[in-house]
DNA sequence: TCTGTGAGTTCTGTTAAACGGAACATAGAT
DNA sequence: ATCTATGTTCCGTTTAACAGAACTCACAGA
């Protein structure tokens, strides 16, 4: 009798036969993602994958008649469907954070001319979630939407481990060590930081992260004072230095104050807790 | 023996059962999005999808097992995962459109200090695929990053349907006809504001789509004249009186004209054509 | 304190949706 | 014109997903 082999079986490459289906489609939109911008034909996904051609070709399909992959028959590209802008846009207003951030952003850009984020936290990650860039010439995107950090890696990252209690930070340091092994910062580096950043009651990022960018971050505290979020500020070091510093440092800290005020409001303490641990896993 | 009842049967709700494993968590993921911003627990899954209280509790974990949902285990109940950022961030730039207009996007908003827009044709509809708020301080958002119109309703759509064929134009009224009927345009309007867009060479829709906000649009053509994508301005109806109203088109004008010598450069033929074409179905 | 209700989770046998391989078709390159 | 690489269809097999039932748990009302 003929078994099949067990060896490089695809679907063991992925989960270990658990959630296969949730399992393939994460790693299918996940190569149409990283290839977003030219696309790729049905082989070259089964060269990413490791997916025989038959399910590659059954998946794709199945993801284009759905429209959250968009197929061009001339060229035989496969291409993230613009599906997912909907379902992103939802992603980003959990808790209707962004609704009430999204005027401050624009406020503080406009004011200061950098580019200015909202990182949310999940789990022991910070993810950006909103950006906007503002009128200054010199464009220092320190992130885009969407893009992950170890909480501590960055200024809004930094202030929202930094609001944690000793014990947590711990952990996050113990359990992180090998996501942030490709950021040159060392734990006692962190360590220090810290420590400064719950100081002077703003985290700054001199060049550490991005050679020649600095970004400067406050947390959004819940009156338990667990951090949920961040706003953030990038722009060249020499536009960051003490005069400016302190001043943009109050502007964030003022909205802030504004956002966690009218938060608090439309939050039940079940949400509130809910928003912090959101899929700590 | 006890056969399982067809009837109502989860799956052939979704699709008569062919790519059911997409379908469902395409079917999970909308009603993910749909109430992102508070969750949803799993008997609200249940109801909405019909699907069976395991089917959408193991659909769920899995999703969240892949980070395409977060879960909060205090108040029971799933969000859109962050995750979805990182692909649509990507769905965005397809052909690095995205990346090429973006500077154009922000010079207008700064200019005018109006909302403008970003559209792509995506068979016979919009979507937006980005949008830059001006700093005046009423805000007219008309649309937010991922919606969808079909071609023809708002200044940036009926740019890109104008510049089509007669033919075209046509099939498109035709096969679209149910998808604009919750838009307050009849086709005998919309044939004239055609007419209309293609004398001045601007689409301008004042107040017909959301009352009190009026928008300007142009498309981005391909040298064989096919309409790839548009960029519209949206702002209070008596902020786009005449004369502001042709110096906004014109710096329109300029800007995608910019955008297409830079464009094209980047794109083959059989590229072009995928753009145009990618996902007609 | 007890009890009833509804939500969420786990277990189990069954089934059909998804599977891989092979054959076939097509397009591009040489 | 031939060859190679890519894309599509077919088919018998199988395993991942299925529905239902039983279970736990939390909470509310008596």
């Amino acid at each position: 009798m003929r078994r099949t082999k067990p060896e490089t079986s695809p679907r063991s490459a992925v989960d270990g036969g658990l959630h296969q289906s949730v399992a393939r489609i994460d790693l299918v939109m996940g190569v149409l993602a990283a290839n977003a911008e030219h696309g790729v034909r049905l082989m070259d996904v089964c060269r990413e994958t490791g997916l025989s051609k038959t399910a590659a070709h059954r998946l794709l399909h199945g993801l284009a008649a759905y429209r959250l992959a968009d197929f061009d028959e001339r060229s035989s590209r496969y291409f993230v469907g613009y599906k997912i802008f909907g379902w992103a846009s939802g992603a980003g207003n959990r808790f209707g954070l962004l609704r009430m951030a999204g005027p401050s952003l624009a406020r503080l850009a406009d004011r200061f001319g950098d580019a200015v984020y909202l990182l949310v936290r999940n789990g022991d990650e910070a993810v950006c979630v909103e950006l906007v860039a503002g009128a200054f010439p010199i464009k220092t995107l320190a992130l885009r939407v969407g893009d992950r950090r170890p909480l501590g890696i960055g200024a809004g990252a930094l202030a929202m481990l930094s609001a944690l209690s000793d014990p947590v930070v711990e952990r996050i340091l113990k359990d992180g060590a090998k996501n942030r092994a490709s950021f040159a910062i060392s734990d006692l580096d962190l360590r220090s930081l810290i420590r400064k950043t719950r100081s002077q009651g703003y985290a700054l990022v001199d060049g550490a992260v991005i050679r020649g960018i600095a970004t400067l971050g406050l947390p959004l505290l819940l009156d338990d004072g667990a951090p949920i979020a961040a706003i953030s500020l990038s722009t060249t070091q020499d536009r960051l230095r003490p005069p400016r510093r302190q001043e943009i440092a109050d502007a964030i800290r003022a909205e802030i104050a504004g956002i966690s005020r009218e938060f608090e409001l439309g939050l039940t303490a079940s949400n509130a807790a809910a928003l912090v641990r959101s899929s700590v896993g």
